[in-house]
DNA sequence: AATGTAAGTAGTAATCATTACTGCTTAGCT
DNA sequence: AGCTAAGCAGTAATGATTACTACTTACATT
């Protein structure tokens, strides 16, 4: 993979998000450092960043693909009202019955649901 | 909700599905019993299914949407290599970090990745 | 430093899973 | 038996993502 500056700028600004966004919300995030790169730039250069492991999607309720650049150990929490989704850095845990059962764990997506503080308390 | 022929088919389909089929594999075997049956009605049947909590939604490695009618306790196992999604039924524990930051888990999808049993021996 | 070339890019068109729409049908109540 | 809102088949529209094309750039070699 070359250098281009196109991937360093996708690839800061999802290391720099507190929040997991998508593909067109990094797009208007992008365009703030090269105004004129294209959309398809964006996915491209995603989809190469997720293939070398740099960068890892996160399972969402809308229809959208959403990214993040965090890799550290952490599971997500999404509010079925406000859908934000909450980082809880932990490492998580490999049931006991997978291991039964010889398959070997190399990684893991879990989301766990409910309401969030805020929306639990305003509801 | 009013009965009809067409949600109890796909409903029964997904009951009875092994597998996690997409809403086009669905649509193919739900033909079966009912030859005239519409693409869109299988995919309003299953968004009001699932919007009153009789099947769920398997987040998987390609585009679609893959079902399940299988309620009860499990996570899932995904292939990296044959992308088959291995049911394994345990019951999920949630994080104490999580219960620490005051978040009440309602539900939760679980995906584990790696080599099943199959592919592991033969690559 | 100049050159060759393969990877990358901007802009746009195409794809395709899913959703919306329309006129007809049916479940279920009175 | 008739009423009416929910459901249906068939088809059109949507929209996130991918593919394509002609131009540009990184970088290895000379």
């Amino acid at each position: 993979m070359r250098s281009s500056k196109q991937r360093d700028a996708v690839w800061q600004v999802l290391k720099c998000s507190c929040d997991h966004p998508t593909a067109d919300v990094i797009y208007e995030r992008v365009k703030e450092q090269i105004p004129n790169i294209s959309l398809g730039t964006v996915y491209r250069n995603l989809g190469q960043l997720k293939d070398e492991g740099l960068i890892t999607i996160v399972e969402s309720s809308d229809t959208k693909v959403h990214y993040e650049g965090n890799l550290s150990d952490h599971i997500h929490f999404l509010c079925k009202n406000c859908c934000e989704i909450t980082d809880v850095f932990c490492t998580p845990q490999v049931p006991a019955d997978l291991l039964k059962l010889g398959l070997q764990v190399e990684s893991q997506k879990t989301v766990y649901y409910g309401l969030c503080n805020a929306c639990r308390n305003n509801i």
